[in-house]
DNA sequence: TCAGGTATGGAAAATTTTTTCGGTATACTG
DNA sequence: CAGTATACCGAAAAAATTTTCCATACCTGA
């Protein structure tokens, strides 16, 4: 189902273990959309994360939840309903996604300046 | 020189600032490296680094200096010598590199039972 | 002299990720 | 009834990253 890689993440380096569950697009935005623990629908967090395309918030969340960072509830109605939410083990990363977005913040205007419009 | 990507990365989030500077395949490594102060040659990186090609810490090492988070004194020799050593703003990341390496460590074996050899 | 190490980078291939488009099925609203 | 929304997923295209291979130019040691 998921795209199997020919070269295998090196599983040894606990950098790059921690690395390999958040470094795509969206993971560590869906983290954070997510961290406060209440339950959210994928068109919710589409509408959090509107440059992101619902297909891909779709991907990312199922190896997320397949990771186990993740949660899913389907509910068996009609028009369907379904609902994400961080794990415990998901919560342990808030740090992390926190440490990053602080620094992102602190360090806004020197990228600004080097990479922004205009530039 | 380096490649001009056609979807650029959105600066605006502060989440998607710091993870671009980091999330390529070798970075967070390079910065774990170089994170006591010293520097270190190219091919000293290489022998810490041994899964990752010479080509690839060549194009990551220069993003990263472009991006200020590594600074590099080229020594007029022959044969070529140079040094890589991380800048202060490179060592702004390094709580970041390190809570992604306890996280790591701490979740190491959840992961392998999952992921490892012969699953 | 020849092999091997040094640092670097162009170019193309291979790999991986993301986008785009389409389709499933059902219910509600105007 | 047509349009919109819900969630999900297959397939192919596009984009982005990494690998592989080759080349430069010079030194050291066998």
């Amino acid at each position: 189902m998921a795209y199997e890689k020919k070269i295998p993440v090196d599983l040894d380096c606990p950098l790059r273990l921690t690395m390999s569950l958040i470094e795509s697009k969206w993971k560590s935005c869906i983290l954070d959309e997510l961290r406060n623990g209440d339950p959210m629908r994928p068109s919710e967090i589409h509408k959090c994360l509107p440059e992101a395309t619902p297909r891909v918030l779709d991907i990312q969340l199922k190896e997320m939840v397949e990771d186990g960072l993740v949660g899913k509830t389907i509910f068996p109605e009609l028009p369907p309903r379904s609902e994400y939410h961080i794990t415990d083990l998901g919560k342990t990363l808030i740090p992390i996604i926190d440490a990053m977005l602080r620094w992102g913040e602190d360090h806004y205007d020197i990228f600004e300046k080097k990479y922004g419009a205009g530039n």
